[in-house]
RNA sequence: CGCGGGGUGGAGCAGUUGGUAGCUCGUCGGGCUCAUAACCCGAAGGUCGUAGGUUCAAAUCCUGCCCCCGCAACCA
């Protein structure tokens, strides 16, 4: 065995069990578990920790709805994210829910640690509050000004919270992107972060009344305590801390946090602040990945545009899905995901380049040498520059990896397979076979070949050890464990019995492939789809509405019929038109939120309804007399108009 | 002057201690037949967004400008 070098504790975020993951989170969990397998294989003693974050209101209300326990209901998502990690193959050594006993408790003792300590105090949370649904919404979440979730209006409101000291913190955190750049990188990422802090930061609130699916504040029931408290410290939590020191002692501090880019706030911010106040060292390093985009943008649910991952493995396998996350996609940084990138990464590097190259070595040592790797006899004029690249190429590998360039490791490796295609057609084997005095010559151009691939077999464990284990098998030497320092000496097979095999990765008719994917994501759309109109036809179900008003209230407003004689953007907002309206004798000036929409072109000439005797307001310095009526479907906005003149009353 | 990222041959990307512009795919031509119609070679194709500056030398450093994309703000 290799000798252990140290420690490496390597997490994922915990997800978060409100919907099935899709292929965004499974390129975070694969660029994890490439580095762990890497690690463990160069002799590291890895703890590869991932799990779920499973409190909050919003589990709390997606059990009601389906009219469980939240317990209930997050077991069963959580057993699908398990079965999913397995079914990719994901060689976590430990999995935290935050709902299990040991997480819990060590959040409670947690929070009584700062406490203690002063950095917890209690104030008064002050948001918008929408009352039917129980929730606060800060400014930035309200959607048209109000409820984000019921569209109902809101009010301003008070709670009684805990909240944990962060501004206390700030000038320990600049100090600590700045004297630390490698704390958090990419680059990009700390710069952000650094005057995201520059800015100043205010306390956070660490507790919530309004919801009890939660942790409870240990002395104070009527609270639990509030994501971030609860869901970063799982890091440690599940190492023990702080009162079984044994993994902790050993593991910690983390030697690396993968988190998506979204959340990196969280974990460089909020969460070196919490262990600050504990007095507990920080992480060494807070890697923020990239997003996979769709060719429309974000993937999300309500597009119907989630790439599906186990629909992926289930035709093309884990290790060409695992291939292609790591080899397509520079780490930090956004990348297009589309079925044909995909299906050209899977054919042309793993079909084409390896399993072909495979494929044609043991053929050879089949036909040529009875199917056995022969020993080197006669050196070639080729001979020393494949053997350097073999030999080199694990080097390259290791210093791509300690950058988490996963891309430019596998591009290594397959500089060393293109190599060896290339090796063959140099060294013509079959012409040499038609000779017999070329034997020795022969059998060392097969030698060199099962040499290379058996380095491929290493080199490529971490990334996808089922096909290494295949090629190996195809080698004859599925006996031997791999060992990374093996991918260093060449010259160490002679004597193995080949055996031809299935192609690895057989070649796919990409136009198929991709039809098929096609109808496969069409029919979702459509059942999804389906089911929505169906339940809105059979229950005519009535609307979510905001509250009922009385005539009076109504008869207040007074609608006229416009005519939009100019209309431009607003000179200082991007989302803003600014209308010059018509409205029978009068003129003015009406500003709204539908820049986005439509053109201002597009807008001249219509006849709109305004609300004309709305209290004029100043929107980023222009003033707004009224308000247009517009149809906004969330995404995109349309003129309610009419045919008749303006200056008309509309009741 | 809100914060940040980016503009490199047809496509997607790599490329900052400044020194002849690189990769994969595509296109065109050639080779080979061991292999999964795969593999190998060659060629065409780039004012490295733009205008200046520093330098013997700039994709790479500095300044102005244009365009795209996130976030923030704004959406009576």
């Amino acid at each position: 065995m290799t000798e252990k070098k140290g420690k490496y504790y390597i997490t994922t975020p915990i997800y978060y069990p409100s919907s099935n993951l899709h292929i965004g989170h499974t390129y975070c969990t694969v660029m994890a578990d490439a580095m762990a397998r890497f690690k463990r294989l160069c002799g590291y003693d890895v703890h590869f920790l991932t799990g779920t974050d499973e409190h909050g209101q919003k589990l709390q209300e997606a059990a009601e709805k389906n009219g469980m326990t939240p317990q209930a209901y997050v077991d069963n998502v959580v057993e699908g994210i398990k079965e999913l990690w397995k079914t990719m193959e994901i060689s976590y050594d430990d999995f935290i829910r935050t709902t299990e006993p040991r997480h819990k408790e060590r959040v409670q003792k947690i929070f009584m640690k700062i406490y203690e300590k002063g950095d917890i105090y209690k104030g008064e949370y002050e948001g918008m509050y929408c009352t039917p649904c129980e929730s606060f919404w800060t400014e930035s979440q309200l959607a048209n000004g109000n409820c984000p979730d019921c569209g109902r209006p809101v009010e301003k409101a008070k709670e009684e919270a805990y909240f944990f000291r962060l501004s206390k913190y700030q000038q320990r955190l600049i100090d600590l992107f700045e004297n630390t750049p490698e704390f958090l990188q990419p680059e990009s990422r700390r710069n952000e972060m650094l005057s995201f802090v520059k800015q100043g930061l205010e306390d956070l609130c660490i507790s919530r009344s309004t919801f009890n699916w939660g942790i409870p504040v240990p002395i104070d029931e009527k609270h639990v305590i509030y994501v971030w408290l609860d869901a970063l410290s799982n890091y440690i939590t599940a190492l023990g801390y702080p009162d079984d020191p044994e993994l902790y002692d050993k593991y910690w501090p983390a030697d690396v946090h993968l988190v998506g880019k979204e959340i990196v706030r969280f974990h460089s911010v909020i969460w070196p602040a919490m262990l600050m106040a504990m007095d507990v060292p920080l992480p060494k390093q807070v890697l923020g990945h990239g997003w996979l985009l769709l060719e429309g943008g974000k993937m999300s649910k309500s597009k119907g545009n989630v790439v599906d991952p186990v629909k992926l493995i289930e035709r093309y396998g884990i290790d060409s899905l695992k291939y292609f996350l790591l080899r397509e996609y520079t780490f930090g940084q956004d990348g297009v995901y589309t079925n044909e990138v995909m299906l050209n990464r899977m054919n042309y590097d793993l079909a084409n380049d390896l399993g072909n190259l495979v494929s044609r070595t043991v053929s050879m040592i089949e036909k040529y040498c009875e199917g056995i790797v022969p020993e080197s006899k006669v050196d070639g004029e080729h001979d020393d520059e494949l053997k350097a690249i073999a030999v080199g190429a694990a080097a390259k590998v290791e210093a791509n990896m300690d950058k988490f360039s996963f891309n430019i490791a596998l591009e290594e490796i397959w500089v060393l397979i293109r190599r060896t295609n290339k090796y063959i057609d140099e060294t013509s084997p079959w012409v040499l076979a038609k000779d017999p005095k070329n034997k020795e010559r022969l059998d060392t151009v097969m030698h060199n070949l099962a040499e290379c691939l058996r380095i491929v077999s290493v080199l490529v464990t971490p990334f996808m050890h089922t096909t290494s284990k295949e090629i190996r098998k195809q080698l004859g030497i599925w006996f031997a464990d791999v060992e990374w320092q093996d991918a260093f000496t060449f010259d160490m097979m002679a004597g193995e019995k080949v055996k031809k095999g299935n192609a690895i990765f057989p070649r796919l008719d990409i136009e198929k492939e991709l039809a098929e994917l096609e109808a496969m994501t069409e029919s979702a759309a459509v059942s999804q789809e389906d089911k929505a109109e169906s339940s809105v036809e059979m229950e005519n179900k009535p609307l979510e509405l905001k509250p009922e008003i009385e005539f009076g209230d109504f008869d207040k407003i007074d609608f006229r019929v416009g005519t939009i004689l100019e209309a431009e953007k607003h000179p200082n907002a991007d989302k803003l038109l600014v209308f010059k309206i018509k409205m029978g004798t009068e003129i003015r000036q009406v500003i709204s939120g539908v820049a986005e929409s439509f053109k201002p072109e597009e807008a001249v000439g219509r006849q709109v309804v305004v609300v004309a005797n709305l209290k004029p307001r100043a929107l980023r310095g222009l003033e707004s007399k009224g308000m247009l009526l517009f149809a906004d479907n969330g995404d995109r906005c349309e003129f309610v108009t009419t045919t008749a003149p303006d200056g008309e009353i509309v009741s």
